[in-house]
DNA sequence: TCTTTTTTGAAAATGATTTTCATTTTCATT
DNA sequence: AATGAAAATGAAAATCATTTTCAAAAAAGA
């Protein structure tokens, strides 16, 4: 990531004013910590991550922040089943790190997935497809995810 | 639903027992009132319901009930993202009950699909032994959602 | 019936997320 | 640079779905 010295990725600036936001320090710092992992962090993951870079950040801005960045639509928010929210960067369908998740109902790792995607990616198109016009639904993001065991788990 | 009398399905006091658990009151009527819909219910909603046939009931049974159901994988449990668990009766894949869901996230509602499953169906199978042998993951289920507006919302 | 194990319900506890509210920052205008 | 309105922030309190505790009730077995 080459725009350093604490100013985030220029283009995010206009990202967020364009509706209305103003580009503050705890949000690019934020933003920066869940551009720079592929981890899926809970909010108070964030909050400690940021912590560093940024002590006198606040459990509720993180969540605040979280919640605008939702909305956005720069991250996503999941639930793994493990009773708190995680996010991750939000990579549309068409960039190469997009990608789908294995839950493991064992130890609650998870695997994210690129492979397979191109296919999937084709039904998902025509799906999505039938469905707008069936349902007369507009459809906007998809969620896919598979539950099992993980190789260790399997193994008692 | 041929079998009234609140005896419930009656294969499944086996499957119940086969596990080591009881076949009670409260469970049977938990599981008559997941039965007798296809609506998403929360554990309130199904607390609710089952007041009606049997008012001792207490919101904690209920809890532990789904949760028991879940595990035995006689129900699914979902986040649509509305703050709380919401429960429905498992149809597995092979079922012509088994479907996936449309999320609107103007007003929450819920539409259930079972178009395009066919081929749905046949791509996850085949992206199930993908995974299964490249990540050694034993996939037990799945989870496919759409998100969007439906018809009400996309008009304003 | 007697005994052991499981299940249940009320009340209390938990814990992630949200709300409140006074203070601070931002940014467009003087 | 100074000003003022609007937006953002953080600490503390509130919410609220879910879980835990624990003593009583119900079920299975002998
Ligand atoms: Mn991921
Ligand atoms: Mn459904
Ligand atoms: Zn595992
Ligand atoms: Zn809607």
């Amino acid at each position: 990531m080459p725009w350093r010295d604490g100013a985030g990725a220029p283009w995010l600036h206009g990202k967020f004013k364009g509706c209305g936001y103003r580009m503050t320090m705890p949000r690019q710092i934020i933003l920066d910590v869940l551009s720079g992992t592929a981890d899926h962090l809970s909010a108070e993951d964030v909050y400690h991550k940021v912590h560093n870079a940024y002590p006198s950040i606040g459990l509720t801005t993180v969540y605040r922040t979280l919640e605008l960045l939702v909305h956005i639509g720069l991250i996503y928010k999941f639930d793994f089943g493990d009773g708190r929210s995680r996010y991750e960067l939000a990579e549309g369908s068409k960039s190469d790190r997009h990608h789908h998740h294995l839950v493991c109902t064992g130890c609650g790792r998870i695997i994210d997935y690129t492979d397979f995607i191109d296919e999937e990616i084709e039904l998902l198109k025509k799906t999505e497809k039938g469905l707008s016009e069936k349902y007369n639904f507009k459809i906007t993001n998809h969620l896919i995810q598979f539950y099992g065991l993980c190789d260790r788990c399997q193994n008692k």
